[in-house]
RNA sequence: GGGCCCGUGGUCUAGUGGUUAUGACGUCGCCCUUACAAGGCGAAGGUCCCCGGUUCGAACCCGGGCGGGCCCA
């Protein structure tokens, strides 16, 4: 019985010691490298890490025993905030409150910790990450290779220092980048608000968000809206704060939304960001940093947001002013790390010029390869829809800081590359000296910045990183552009987009061959994992009931490109192919024991197998290079089981001492294990190491080579699948008739009859003698011949060939007499089944395909 | 509102123009055949979501629905 727990962590273990998976730097094969996501340091592993760097390992796995030297670091991303609220609630601190040094210590220390606990549960998957190629995003060693980078772009040009509109998370207390935004919908009321007209009159427009009245500067309808056709031109009086603000005609304006009417702030949301633009407007801060009222909302100055909101509400309505208040649903926009909803401020930030990179980002997309090719869409619908530059400032404590230093002049500097170069750690502004005494320009003194980098800035020179840029030529040379990228649909619009666009600015080349997107692990109910819909499938308790093989079973079944949800049952037959395959290794080490020589002559079923064997082996190495290994698992699975096993080796069980016997096993059942390797990593060891380390001499399987096809005989392939249906259908007879078998003959067939004896146990004769008569059973037409050929014609032939009777169309077209309307009918415009009669004889007779059988 | 993906026996699923639609799970029948009963052999079970179109021929291509999901506004 095979005991997975022990054999796979004796594996891990020995592969560990034995430093089984390196990159070699000397060596001379083609390099395969892997830009593997650096996972997050905080968090708990969840199904979807599993299977994500499952899919990797066994690209790694494969690209190796095809003879690459296979770049596959270990690596982990340890910036940011979300590392940042986990010490803040683990000590019961406020970042701000705390020197930020000290915070950041903390958070050093919370992620290290972290850090050796993941890399025990990638042990457990059985990764094969490289653990000379280490790295984590906030090293020193790393931040430096991220701040030279953006100096790089800073001295293009591309950097630039900006008051503008920015997305700001209230809770976080910093800017973030429109791809960190998520929708969510909620609801919320939304309020009838009377305004008075100087010119005389009212209007009642519709707003979610009466708390920014204080900054509402224009009403807006729609031209063609006949009922606010006379205000047009005419001012309204804000109530509470009495501001006159202008009513226009905006085509912009939905006459449906609400009354059909309007008020435009400074800023409510990215749309009032247009119409600021379009009428001039001035950017009135409503809301501070804190996401509480600012002194302009007078009586409401210093209240959140919300509590703001509810209060001058509740005022409006006391005064008659409020009219009418309807629940509706909308999307709001909430940071994306802890959800609470984006307010947009107005505050200096710096951004990164990437509107008119757009461009080469769309052009050096196109140079890469997507799998799936669609994925390519979804980056593509993102640049179109990119309308601002990326902030790329936080004002936060634990991610790389900015290498700024500014005067009060307005003037920056950065550390010169080549200065920054020579050093080997990063720069830190709020500590280190500035690069200049004073400013260049006008003199005065210079002050570092306290900002620091948004994360993506430091995720997306990964490719940089890895492949020695600015460190070593020959080293960049030799491994940039990377083979692969794997890396999840949702970060599209971030990672791999931000990425093309440094690394192609930085290096002027795309960053990657290749790109897989990977899509999402969804609960076993098809609904995402969620804690409160309680259908979390944790990796861990999985593997540790099933093991990790029949966990990998899992994850390369699912379909490359579709959200897969999590399925018990694909781990339970994961569990009895490893089950399987332990025992087929069993049965084979009974055989194989010592030396294999190459018999002079193979036996016709070797010939058969070998070659079907062949097939598949092209038929998986093909798909595998395509990245396809959910379908190449099923080829190699469905061949092993159900061919080898279920067939192949049922009929050979007569002859295991016989050399051609053995030698094909021994070929076949290696090249099995060898496919099976990159999916299934313990059980192919434990069956290598017992089985075939002695023969084959390689201290693990996983440092062997792929198989190649052995064989091709079409001849033996056919006739040989001919044995084996006759041999099903033998079984299937003795199945319903529960007889003893005590003679066998065949005609139709010669080669592979000794199989046939050695199966049943019976005298097997070939041909038949007597008064046999063949008789046609059937003639059907072959549309892949009559369709091509006669098309709007083929209608007719087929139901001529349906309807006429089988024996004398056959007879038809042998003398070459059978036609309708004109068309001849030829032979292989049908396919004919025949059957053989015989008359006299105490037996029962099978007909498979065009071989009888008689059982006697 | 836009884009993309998906819809195949009870359940899940493979399949990108050609005879009889793949496999798994489940169900049922038979079998402990010397690797494996966590196994083997076999059976039942399908309007390939709907409607139209293209085609000699459509699960597959095109158009329009319906349903589910993802991304974005």
């Amino acid at each position: 019985m095979y005991n997975f727990k022990e054999s796979e962590s004796r594996w891990q273990d020995y592969w560990e010691k034995e430093k089984i998976y390196r990159f070699d730097w000397d060596s001379e094969k083609p390099v395969f490298s892997i830009d593997v996501p650096p996972r997050y340091a905080s968090g708990k592993l969840h199904i979807g890490h599993a299977t994500h760097y499952t899919h990797i390992d066994i690209m790694a796995r494969y690209k190796r025993m095809r003879g690459y030297n296979v770049f596959f670091p270990l690596c982990f991303d340890v910036n940011g905030m979300p590392i940042e609220v986990n010490v803040e609630k683990k000590y019961g601190i406020k970042m701000r409150e705390t020197p930020r040094h000290e915070f950041i210590k903390l958070c050093e220390d919370f992620a290290n910790a972290n850090i050796g606990e993941m890399i025990r549960q990638y042990k457990i998957l059985g990764e094969s990450m490289d653990p000379s190629i280490y790295y984590q995003t906030d090293a020193p060693y790393y931040r430096r290779i991220t701040q030279l980078s953006f100096i790089k772009m800073f001295e293009k040009g591309l950097v630039y220092k900006a008051k503008h509109p920015v997305n700001w998370c209230p809770r976080c207390g910093t800017a973030i980048a429109d791809a960190e935004i998520e929708y969510r919908k909620r609801k919320t009321n939304l309020n009838y608000i009377r305004f008075k007209v100087e010119e005389g009159g009212e209007i009642v427009i519709a707003t979610t968000r009466p708390e920014l009245l204080c900054t509402c500067q224009l009403i807006a309808v729609h031209p063609d809206d006949e009922r606010y056709r006379d205000m047009v031109g005419k001012h309204a009086i804000v109530p509470i704060y009495g501001q006159k603000v202008e009513i226009v005609a905006d085509e912009k304006v939905d006459p449906e939304f609400g009354t059909g009417a309007v008020m435009i702030c400074s800023v409510g949301d990215k749309d009032d960001l247009e119409w600021i633009y379009k009428y001039n407007l001035k950017f009135l801060d409503g809301i501070d940093e804190e996401g509480r009222m600012t002194e302009r909302a007078g009586k409401y100055a210093g209240l959140p947001v919300e509590e703001a909101r509810r209060k001058i509400a509740e005022d409006l309505e006391k005064e008659g002013l409020l009219i009418k208040r309807e629940e509706i649903e909308q999307n709001v926009g909430v940071c994306w790390r802890c959800h609470t909803p984006i307010e947009f401020v107005n505050k200096e930030q710096w951004f990164i010029k990437i509107r008119e990179l757009k461009d080469e980002v769309r052009k050096t997309a196109d140079e890469i390869k997507w799998i799936p090719e669609f994925m390519k869409k979804r980056l593509e619908e993102w640049i179109n829809s990119l309308e601002w530059d990326w902030v790329v400032s936080r004002q936060r404590y634990f991610a790389t800081p900015i290498p700024i230093w500014e005067c009060e002049n307005g003037h920056a500097f950065v550390p010169r590359f080549e200065d920054l170069q020579k050093m080997d750690r990063h720069v830190d502004p709020t500590v280190d000296p500035p690069p200049y005494e004073n400013c260049p320009v006008c003199g005065a003194p210079l002050k570092g910045t306290e900002d620091v980098f948004d994360t993506w800035v430091d995720s997306s020179i990964s490719p940089l990183y890895n492949t020695f840029w600015a460190r070593d030529d020959e080293k960049f040379r030799k491994l940039y552009p990377m083979s692969l990228r794997p890396q999840s649909h949702d970060i599209i619009r971030t990672w791999a987009f931000y990425t093309i666009l440094r690394c192609k600015s930085v290096t002027g080349e795309k960053p990657w061959e290749d790109i897989f997107v990977d899509s999402f692990i969804l609960g076993p109910d098809g609904r995402p994992m969620h804690t409160s819909w309680g259908n979390v499938v944790d990796p861990l308790d999985i593997i540790d009931e099933y093991g990790t093989d029949p966990f990998r079973y899992f994850a390369a079944s699912c379909t490359i490109g579709e959200d897969t949800p999590f399925r018990y049952k694909d781990v339970k037959r994961g569990r009895k192919l490893v089950i399987k395959l332990y025992n087929l290794g069993r049965f084979a080490k009974g055989v194989i024991r010592e030396e294999i020589k190459k018999p002079e002559e193979l036996r016709f079923m070797d010939r058969w197998i070998l070659t079907r064997y062949s097939e598949v082996v092209r038929e998986v190495t093909e798909l595998m290079d395509e990245y396809r290994y959910d379908r190449a698992i099923k080829i190699i699975e469905n061949f092993t089981w159900h061919v080898f096993a279920d067939q192949y080796v049922e009929m050979i069980k007569h002859r295991l001492e016989d050399e051609s016997t053995r030698y094909t096993l021994y070929q076949v059942f290696l090249g099995i294990i060898k496919m099976f390797a990159p999916f299934l990593p313990h059980i192919t060891e434990e069956i290598y190491q017992d089985v075939f380390r002695g023969l084959v001499g390689e201290k693990s399987i996983h440092l062997t080579s792929w198989p190649e096809p052995v064989l091709k005989d079409e001849y033996a392939l056919e006739v040989g699948e001919k044995v084996k249906d006759t041999i099903a259908e033998i079984r299937r007879w003795k199945n319903e008739n529960r007889k003893e078998i005590k003679e066998i003959i065949i005609d139709g067939i010669a080669d592979g009859i000794e199989d046939i004896a050695g199966t049943f146990k019976a005298k097997v004769k070939v041909g038949i003698e007597g008064n046999a008569e063949e008789k046609v059973i059937e003639v059907k037409p072959n549309f892949a011949v009559i369709g091509p050929k006669y098309k709007e014609r083929a209608r007719e032939i087929v139901d001529y060939i349906r309807n006429a009777d089988p024996e004398s169309l056959w007879k038809d077209i042998l003398y070459g007499k059978a036609e309708i309307n004109g068309i001849k009918i030829t032979e292989d415009m049908v396919k004919v089944s025949k059957a053989k009669m015989y008359h006299g004889m105490e037996a029962s007779v099978i007909n498979v395909g065009d071989v009888t059988v008689i059982i006697i």
